[in-house]
DNA sequence: CAGAAATTTCAATACTTTTTGAAATTACAA
DNA sequence: TTGTAATTTCAAAAAGTATTGAAATTTCTG
């Protein structure tokens, strides 16, 4: 076999193994992984070939992997053949899957907790105080990380200005001592 | 229903439901936000009946969650039951958890990526080229994200010092213009 | 050390998710 | 419009996971 097969075949296996922790299952994780491996866009059948797979199956991981914006459908003109090239700018491939997660699982996570903090306030014992005091914690803890992967999102960290845009956003900064939440508050608004 | 419970219903019901997100077992997960919306600690039995699951599960998900230091046993002395206090410093909690699964599972993928090119640059296909091309982007990536999750770990975004560790690594950077490597390499590397 | 309380294990079972493949639908060249 | 190639759907089957509970083991008091 070839050194390109073998590395495909590995490569492929991976990134499998890997799909559950991005959200997405196996299969799907496998197409895009398979596309991504090749130089030209494939179609259906070659991919039911490649990997051996069940025709629906490749249907509907296209399908997700379409609507995750992981490969675009392409026409040629005088045949009903749908070809699939796989998006290589993995950034913002990336950026995409985080935001959409984000919003699926995480905002109606900060939702929940801010709803029920105030139900506990109203409740005198001391079991209510705990958990309220505990639940706060995690909402900071939620909130922490929700702007900083805001900053993300809005094209920083690893985005068109690399770590730079952080970095200037530190140096914009005032001398004295800021408090954390002005901070993250002034990284989530700068342009 | 007092407000206590209902809040704590939902709460294990939505921390099970993210549990699969750390790669944590729904039920383990339940376990663990169980434990944090009791003001005290509780042994298996409470658990059992509190969760109304199996005594064979709740075992499994104790010693799971031992495993990730995410609770401690403890013994009455005079008595043989185990009680188990939940870790209530979420910021450890979460370092920990991303820690653990930083090593088993994306050093090796670094790893991998790292094997793989060579292997393909041996290849002179035009096929190998492309795809090599697009692993090493994956490789910068992944190495990139690696680097911000080491700053991480290493006490910084969220760590002792909140978002200033970061700010502080920034300003000491001289004005020129730096590549992202040597930042990301200077970030790791600060005390 | 004996006995019993507590915990752990694990084979069997229940449940959930993924995959298949054939039928239904869609898209389009002629 | 028709015929057909191509895709999608979805009920059933397979595969994979999680859960149970009774037996085996451990732990430690008396």
């Amino acid at each position: 076999m070839s050194e390109v097969e073998t590395v495909r075949q590995a490569f492929v296996q991976l990134w499998g193994s890997m799909g559950p922790f991005w959200g997405i299952s196996p299969t799907t994780a496998r197409v895009y992984s398979w596309l991504l491996s090749r130089a030209e866009p494939a179609d259906a059948d070659e991919i039911v070939q490649g990997l051996e797979m069940s025709r629906g199956a490749v249907s509907m991981a296209c399908k997700e992997l379409r609507e995750w914006h992981l490969i675009f459908p392409e026409k040629a003109p005088g045949s009903r053949r749908v070809t699939y090239r796989p998006a290589t700018d993995l950034e913002k491939v990336i950026r995409n899957i985080v935001e959409i997660r984000k919003r699926r699982e995480w905002d109606p996570v900060l939702e929940s907790l801010r709803e029920w903090i105030p139900l506990l306030e109203a409740d005198p014992s001391p079991e209510a105080e705990v958990f309220r005091e505990r639940l706060e914690s995690l909402e900071s803890l939620v909130a922490l990380t929700d702007s900083m992967v805001n900053v993300f999102l809005k094209g920083g960290l690893l985005g068109r200005f690399g770590l730079k845009m952080l970095v200037k956003a530190a140096r914009d900064e005032p001398r004295h001592e800021t408090p954390d939440e002005e901070l993250v508050l002034q990284l989530e608004e700068s342009p």
